[in-house]
Formats: C-alpha cells, sequence, structure tokens
RNA sequence: GUUGGGAGCGA
C-alpha cells in the first residue's frame, strides 16, 4: 500500500489525475486496501483541481469502508473549499471537524485564517488566529505570512509591518515568501520600515535575514541610502564580519554615501581588531581628508585604540594631524 | 518504508 501511496502521490505532483486515479483503481484490482493515506492524497488532487465534488465522494467513499477521516484530510477538503470561495462551506466542515472530536492542527487554521483573509475579512482571521493559540498552537512562519500578506491587501502596512516585528520578537525567522509580500507593498510609501526591519534583524544577529532584505530592496531597484549602509555596517562589525562592513563601507564610498561617525568608529575598531591595520590606516586617511569630523570621534577613538596598545608614536601622529586640519584637540 | 494537508510573486 506504501508503494502504491507513493505512486499516486508521485503522479500528483506532476498533476496527472488520471494515470492517478488509474493507480489506485489498479490497486483494488490487486486486491489492496487503500488507507487514509492514499484518500488523503487523492481528495487534496481533486481539491487543487477545484473538483470539490469528486473529492466528497472521496470522503463518502472511505468512510463506508470504515476509515475515519483525519485532520489531514479535513484540511485538504477546507483548502478546496477556501480556494474555490466557498468560504461558508468551509466553515461548516471545520464545525464538522471539531464535532467529530478532531482537533484542527495549525495547517488546518493557517487555510482557514487564509481563507478568511482572501475575503478581507481580518478581523474573522486574527479571531481565528487567538483561537489557535489558545488551544495551545503557535503560529508559525506560515501563519504570519498569510496573516501579513492579508493585511497588506487591504493596505494595512502599518499592522502588517508591526506583525512581522512581532513575528521576529517570536524568534520566528520570516522567509523570502514573507519579505517578498511586505516590501511589496511599502515599495513607494514606507522604505523607513524596512531600514528599521534590517535594524532590527542586525541586532540580533541575523545578518544573513538582513543581507535578504536589502538584496530584495535592491532588487527592486530602490537606490540604497546612507542610513541602511550604516545600519548594516555597524551590524556586520558587530556579528563579526569585519569584511563585509568594510566592503559595505567601500560601496557606499562608491556610491557617493556619506557615511556617520557611528559606522566610521566601530568600523575601524573592529578592522584594528581583526589585524586588518592597513585597511584602518587607509580608511582613516580618507575620513580625516573627508571632513567627517564634526566633533573629533573618530581621532579620540583612534587616540584611544592606539593608547590601549602603548603606541604612543600613532597617538601623537593623529595629534599632529589634528591640529594641522584645524581641530583643536580638548 | 524519505507515502498525504497550509502562505507570496511571476507566467
Amino acid at each position: 500500500v506504501v508503494t502504491y501511496n507513493s505512486v499516486i502521490n508521485g503522479f500528483c505532483l506532476e498533476g496527472n489525475i488520471r494515470a492517478a486515479q488509474n493507480t489506485f483503481n489498479d490497486m483494488l484490482d490487486k486486491g489492496l486496501v487503500p488507507d487514509m493515506v492514499t484518500y488523503s492524497t487523492l481528495i487534496y488532487v481533486y481539491c487543487k483541481e477545484g473538483n470539490i465534488q469528486e473529492a466528497y465522494s472521496l470522503l463518502d467513499e472511505l468512510a463506508g469502508k470504515g476509515l475515519v477521516a483525519d485532520v489531514i484530510t479535513y484540511s485538504a477538503l477546507i483548502q478546496g473549499l477556501c480556494k474555490e470561495r466557498r468560504l461558508k462551506n468551509a466553515c461548516k466542515l471545520f464545525h464538522k471537524m471539531l464535532q467529530m472530536g478532531l482537533k484542527p492542527d495549525q495547517f488546518t487554521y493557517t487555510t482557514l485564517i487564509n481563507g478568511h483573509c482572501r475575503e478581507g475579512n481580518i478581523k474573522k482571521a486574527f479571531k481565528l488566529h487567538n483561537e489557535m493559540v489558545k488551544n495551545g498552537l503557535s503560529p508559525d512562519v506560515v501563519t504570519y505570512s498569510v496573516l501579513i500578506h492579508g493585511l497588506c491587501k487591504q493596505v494595512r502596512t502599518k499592522e502588517a509591518n508591526r506583525l512581522l516585528f512581532r513575528m521576529i520578537y517570536d524568534d520566528l525567522i520570516p522567509d523570502k515568501v514573507t519579505y517578498d509580500k511586505l516590501i511589496e507593498n511599502c515599495i513607494d510609501d514606507n522604505m523607513e520600515s524596512n531600514v528599521a526591519l534590517i535594524k532590527g534583524l542586525c541586532m540580533k544577529g541575523e545578518m544573513i535575514e538582513a543581507e535578504k532584505v536589502f538584496e530584495i530592496m535592491r532588487e527592486k531597484n530602490w537606490t540604497p541610502n546612507d542610513i541602511v549602509y550604516n545600519v548594516l555596517i555597524h551590524g556586520y562589525c558587530k556579528n563579526d564580519n569585519i569584511c563585509k562592513a568594510y566592503n559595505m563601507y567601500n560601496e557606499m564610498e562608491e556610491l557617493g554615501l556619506v557615511p556617520n561617525i557611528g559606522a566610521i568608529i566601530v568600523l575601524i575598531k573592529s578592522l584594528n581588531n581583526e589585524g586588518m591595520t592597513k585597511e584602518s590606516d587607509e580608511m582613516l586617511q580618507r575620513v580625516m581628508k573627508g571632513c567627517l569630523t564634526p566633533a573629533a570621534a573618530a581621532q579620540t577613538a583612534m587616540i584611544e585604540q592606539n593608547n590601549e596598545e602603548g603606541n604612543m608614536q600613532e597617538v601623537i601622529k593623529i595629534l599632529a594631524e589634528m591640529v594641522d586640519d584645524g581641530l583643536l584637540p580638548n
């Protein structure tokens, strides 16, 4: 039976329902008794095709054979109904499964939540979300994605954003799909919040994620500004990827953007810590030339650093250069 | 027995 199930599923994945159905008939001919997996597979694929009728008749058939539909079967059917915009029927089926003592799981809830979102009924969607939490089921990445997308479609961008933050706070790392949805809807009105998102991820040490968001923003032809770069430089330094931070800095300069003093300081310190003194010297030169020294903060940092290392000659040199540049040490 | 169910965009 397992072998047949695998083959049936294979055909279903190809969308070849005919072959799947033939294989099913084959197994009956051979006197094999299909189990719940067999039926769920077929019900799912019929639902996907929009053939709810056939799905329902399979549901009857399995009941006639003494099999009892489980959560997976019902979830598949609920999804099918939602797809056909028969949300009322989907809800009815949901209640029926409750009555039968079946416990809906994350999949069931997410499917139904998505159904409500599709109809623009965010209120109902959140009600279900709360219900699932009350039942001890924690919403996962997909659940959040569905809700975020639902909000975005209603142009409730702020709430979508807040939810995304909550998701990160819950230690769920959103995947590319979620970002796409959110960013797609933020592109003209709210780039700052995406930068805030990157910052949040940097603070959590999720640099790969932060980079993903950055990439997506660039794919959307958004020209990065100095603020994101500063955030990313900070992030990479804090998470010990100094090379990346240094690359960001160079990229930034190429774009003619001006790094802020905070980013410069961390980067110089980090480069020194990593023993990348050539790079840090070079950077310092550039910074000193570029009159980016409002409060001589970079020089102060360099002096501190060199002083700690007992490199007094360098300290003196920096002080002398400051004076040459018209900056008086306080 | 690596056998079944949930999200976006694109076409």
